[in-house]
RNA sequence: GCCGGUGUGGCGGAACUGGCAUACGCGCACGACUCAAAAUCGUGUGAGGUUACCCUCAUGUGGGUUCAACUCCCACCACCGGCACCA
């Protein structure tokens, strides 16, 4: 009889579909294993060799665990959404949803002509919308805790595929999926906090039983640094007094009064808080007149009025008043209240309004600061003023409802303008000689326009916006800046004026933005001081003690570090990691469930609304205006406010691909669920996952997202633990035959599909194991197949020559299968899968030729099948076993079998090899020394030499040192 | 620059806890079967010296520890991967 997989292999997996044999229950009393492999996005070219990697070897691991004894789940889907599928789709001029129903078919057929053991009843699909419909759920989640935000910022832009990219998906400056430079582009855009969980992110790898590599590249990728936040404060000589004018029914004892007077004496400027008269309902004009009589207001002198008090510096000024600078601070500017109660005197001062092309004159600068969660004064009055005096007005959450909380520190930066730094290297204050900004830094474009060298910086602004990603970030590149002319921050440790820079080497996305630059300590700060000439001063020596630095000269760095940011600053983590973008401006995905009401806000859709699902559309091609095409589907995207009812628009971007992907392991443990993701009972019985099986490539973008929503949803309570992934087998990746990355364009992508035809799924499982380690990169080449093949057709020979015989064991036989059977499962524990293989292929090596009993070749084809499964089924068959192989317990081996009577030592002298000995086992150290002395080879060794010790361990080796 | 990893025959690779380096497979050579070929089976296969037996040298390089080192320690080299003007 002849071995044909082609015939026996599509029988088998027919049966094994037929008789569910790889359906997992739910609360089975066995020990449950999770085995998890990433669920693959079905393209259009198939399965290819890469996707085998991992799945081979976590069936083998199930198919061991099953006949182990546990209970195992081993499911697939289908992570569907997200580009590669829309621009195959586009490619091919076909609908998404039609594309990509035909390449799952396609996928499907192609995994189960290779015998994998998924468990298909827990199919999940991410473009369902019973899937997704909880993918949007989970979002909402995120967005009612205020972890979804939207804001207009700078993001990476990917001009070929038209959408805004997350950090993690911008490689080396391109776009991960098709290798496009990225752009920078101002966007609406939304994101997931991702950043509130860095520190949780990096504490739950601890427990993990992940490979060190893979853990450490997440935890460079989130970035902690500690350091310091150093406020440098602006030099401004001209400010020699603040004058503090109260509210309507305040006194100077209250409110942030005190403890503002405080800290600016400190800074040894002259504070005056006027007690105002006519309080409770005091008259503007009354109040203007006590002031002016009463205190000198000059052009060095700041007005802080804050509420009634800001209405007064106004009526001040319009009387002819100079001063040097004007902050109003919650000031009213319509005399209407939020909560609706008479401040008759407020009002009536407000509505004889201002002369405001007088009052503009009166003062350098006007700043107006407006409280977004003041209960009185609308903060859009903050917006009125500011036009009106044509000044910068912003708009801050006070510490209490309109700032009358008894420290108020937003204040003190606005009145005290500062440039704060991070630095992780708070020691060398001393040695900061200049202040660099990043270029985008919001103060640059304020301070700008007052700069002596106006144009010079504008131009260098415009110029660095013009630079993408890998120009601006290549590290070789000279270094280039301009000096922000005519303005000076105090080091607060020398107290020395110093110049403030702008260059594009301080990034404006971390830490603050700004920089103190200490060229002695820096070698970034180093190049440019010498290029511009900036002076360098050394603060720590070779041995790391301080020096030019006062005080804490002397002191070693570490406790300087210390003592310094206790001093001028305070301590602060910072991380690199980033908030992920989390809007992309495509067709196929999750519509984000959210719909903006012109009066209510952002209002998400209800939950039984839920699904919103993706209109069908004749158009899907991205509109690259930064819209989705979603946003010319005027009936999709005009509805009715939730809330108020009024006409409203949904919001048209959709989710990453990366949204699906970020929970689909929960809804395996309860894929129908209609009314949650998942219950928590089925999540407690199957999670974590035991092992996870996946490619080094998404440990900085799925398994850090899959990570952060997990730990989101295990601090709501949804799911049972923090950490999804108990342990991670990562595999290496399979190049092409010529080392190169596998690829289309190259030509040297590998066809699964060619080598089953030939030899079958058995040889082409068995084969990709035999390549190489698990972990380690391997170019895939073709020419061992062969190898594995003859290996199956030699068992082939073994099985079907003995069925019929009643042969018994030899000896050598039962050492054999008990030998095989130990280093098989020694081998899947341990993920070494080739070395496996290595056993299987010795074992029939060694027994051809030697008396074999049915028993024993039972044992060996249930210790096959997680390998090969096909064939050992057909073996269990013709061997009369019962049922399938694939649910027989595992083999149990003789341990007294592996240790043979004879043991064979090595005989060494002096460390070298110079015979083998065949001995009784249990043989004394003076018998194996009598009988090795007797060998002619070791005896010339030794010669006329003295023996001067023995090394001796038992049933291994004998040495003679001489 | 920083952080990881890997270096073993012609090739993929194995070697437990320091104990016969090169298992297993490919390839190659020779032989058997065959009219012949393929397939299959058998034998051999690290390098050098020696026609035998045997000797010497070999696990990236140089040193060290040890009776004994692919394995442990130190220094260096090469390659691969990740991060990177991250203050």
């Amino acid at each position: 009889m002849k071995y044909t997989p082609g015939k026996i292999e599509k029988k088998w997996q027919k049966f094994w579909s037929l008789k569910k044999v790889y359906h997992s229950k739910n609360f089975s009393k066995k020990p449950k294993k999770y085995i998890l492999v990433e669920f693959p996005y079905p393209s259009g070219a198939g399965l290819h060799t890469g996707h085998l990697r991992s799945y081979v070897a976590a069936d083998v691991t199930s198919r061991f665990l099953r006949a182990q004894g546990n209970e195992v789940m081993f499911p697939l889907g289908w992570d569907a959404f997200g580009l590669p599928a829309e621009n195959y789709a586009i490619k091919m001029g076909v609908q998404p949803e039609v594309s990509t129903k035909q390449n799952i078919k396609n996928f499907k057929k192609q995994i189960n002509s290779l015998g994998l053991s998924f468990d298909w009843s827990r199919e999940v699909n991410t473009t369902d919308p019973n899937y997704y419909k909880w993918t949007q759920w989970i979002f909402l989640q995120f967005f009612k805790k205020g972890l979804a935000y939207e804001a207009e910022s700078l993001i990476n832009w990917c001009p070929k595929d038209k959408t805004g990219l997350a950090n993690e998906e911008v490689v080396d400056g391109k776009c991960e999926r098709c290798g496009t430079v990225v752009e920078k582009k101002e966007m609406r855009q939304w994101y997931l906090r991702i950043t509130k969980y860095a520190q949780k992110l990096i504490d739950g790898l601890q427990s993990l039983d992940w490979p060190e590599a893979v853990k450490l590249q997440q935890e460079n990728w989130i970035g902690r640094s500690e350091g310091a936040e150093i406020e440098f404060p602006v030099v401004n000589p001209r400010v020699k007094k603040f004058i503090i004018l109260h509210g309507r029914a305040s006194t100077p004892d209250n409110n942030f009064y005190p403890w503002l007077k405080k800290e600016l004496e400190k800074r040894g400027f002259k504070v005056e808080v006027p007690q105002m008269p006519g309080i409770p309902e005091p008259d503007d004009e009354e109040q203007a007149n006590y002031v002016q009589s009463n205190y000198d207001l000059d052009e060095g002198t700041v007005i802080v009025g804050h509420s009634m008090g800001g209405v007064v510096a106004l009526r001040l000024l319009e009387r002819g008043i100079k001063v040097h600078g004007v902050v109003l601070v919650a000031t009213p500017a319509t005399g209407k209240f939020l909560d609706g109660k008479p401040r008759h005197s407020v009002t009536k001062a407000v509505q004889k309004g201002f002369d405001y092309g007088k009052i503009k004159k009166q003062s350098d600068y006007f700043r107006v600061i407006s409280d977004s969660t003041d209960s009185v004064v609308p903060h859009e009055d903050g917006k009125i003023l500011a036009d009106n005096l044509g000044a910068y007005c912003k708009i801050v959450a006070a510490n209490s409802p309109h700032f009358n909380g008894e420290k108020e520190p937003l204040l003190l930066d606005e009145l005290l303008p500062n440039i704060k730094v991070f630095t992780t290297r708070p020691e060398t204050i001393f040695g900061a000689t200049y202040v660099v900004l990043a270029p985008e830094s919001p103060y640059v474009q304020s301070r700008m326009k007052k700069s002596d060298n106006k144009n010079e910086i504008e131009q260098y602004v415009e110029d660095t916006k013009k630079k993408n990603e890998i120009i601006r970030l290549a590290t070789d590149k000279e270094k280039t800046g301009v000096e922000l002319k005519g303005l000076k921050v105090i080091n607060p440790a020398t107290k020395e004026e110093i110049p403030v820079w702008i260059a594009d080497y301080v990034l404006p996305q971390y830490g603050t933005g700004a920089i103190m630059a200490v060229p002695s300590h820096d070698l970034r700060d180093e190049q440019f001081a010498k290029k511009y000439q900036l002076p360098i001063r050394m603060v720590v020596n070779e041995k790391g003690k301080l020096q030019n630095s006062g005080e804490f000269s002397g002191l070693d760095f570490e406790v300087a570090k210390k003592k310094i940011t206790e001093k001028f600053g305070n301590s602060k983590v910072t991380y690199k990691l980033r908030d992920w973008v989390f809007s992309r401006q495509r067709y196929w995905g999750e519509p984000i469930p959210l719909i903006h009401c012109p009066d209510c806000g952002t209002v998400p859709v209800p939950e039984k609304e839920l699904p919103v699902k993706l209109p069908k559309v004749k158009k899907y091609e991205p509109t690259g205006t930064g819209e989705s095409p979603l946003a010319a589907i005027d009936s999709w995207v005009n509805v009715k406010c939730p809330k108020c009812g009024s006409s409203a628009k949904r919001e048209t971007n959709t989710m990453p691909q990366w949204a699906g992907s970020s929970w689909y392991f929960l809804r395996y443990a309860d894929p129908k669920n209609k009314k949650q993701f998942a219950n928590l009972k089925s999540l407690k019985y199957w999670l974590p996952i035991d092992i996870y099986f996946g490619g080094m490539e998404h440990t900085t973008l799925h398994l850090l997202y899959s990570r952060f929503w997990n730990q989101f949803l295990f601090d709501q309570g949804l799911v049972p633990m923090s950490e999804p992934y108990k342990r991670r087998q990562p595999h290496g990746i399979i190049l092409g035959e010529d080392g190169e990355k596998m690829s289309k364009s190259r030509g040297n992508v590998a066809n699964p599909d060619a080598i089953i035809k030939q030899y079958g799924a058995d040889t082409l499982r068995m084969f990709e194991l035999f390549l190489g380690p698990h972990e380690q990169t391997i170019s895939w080449n073709e020419k061992g197949v062969v190898g594995v093949y003859r290996f199956l057709q030699r068992s082939w020979y073994l099985v079907s020559d003995n069925v019929s015989s009643k042969n018994k064991d030899s000896e050598k036989v039962l050492f054999e299968i008990a030998r095989v059977i130990k280093r098989v499962e020694e081998a899947v524990r341990e993920m070494k899968f080739n070395t496996a293989v290595s056993s299987f292929m010795e074992f029939i090596n060694a027994v051809s030729g030697e008396s074999i009993s049915k028993e024993t070749l039972k044992k060996f084809a249930i210790t096959l099948a997680p390998f090969a499964p096909h064939i050992a089924e057909e073996f269990w068959k013709m061997l009369s076993g019962k049922g399938s192989v694939t649910t027989q317990p595992w083999p149990t081996f003789d341990p007294k079998k592996l240790e043979s009577q004879i043991s064979s030592y090595v005989i060494q002298v002096n460390g070298k090899f110079r015979g083998n000995l065949a001995i009784a086992r249990g043989s004394s150290e003076e018998d194996v020394k009598e009988e090795a002395s007797k060998i002619e080879t070791v005896r010339n060794a030794i010669g006329a030499l003295k023996v001067k010790k023995i090394v001796f361990v038992p049933e291994r080796l004998i040495n003679f040192v001489v």
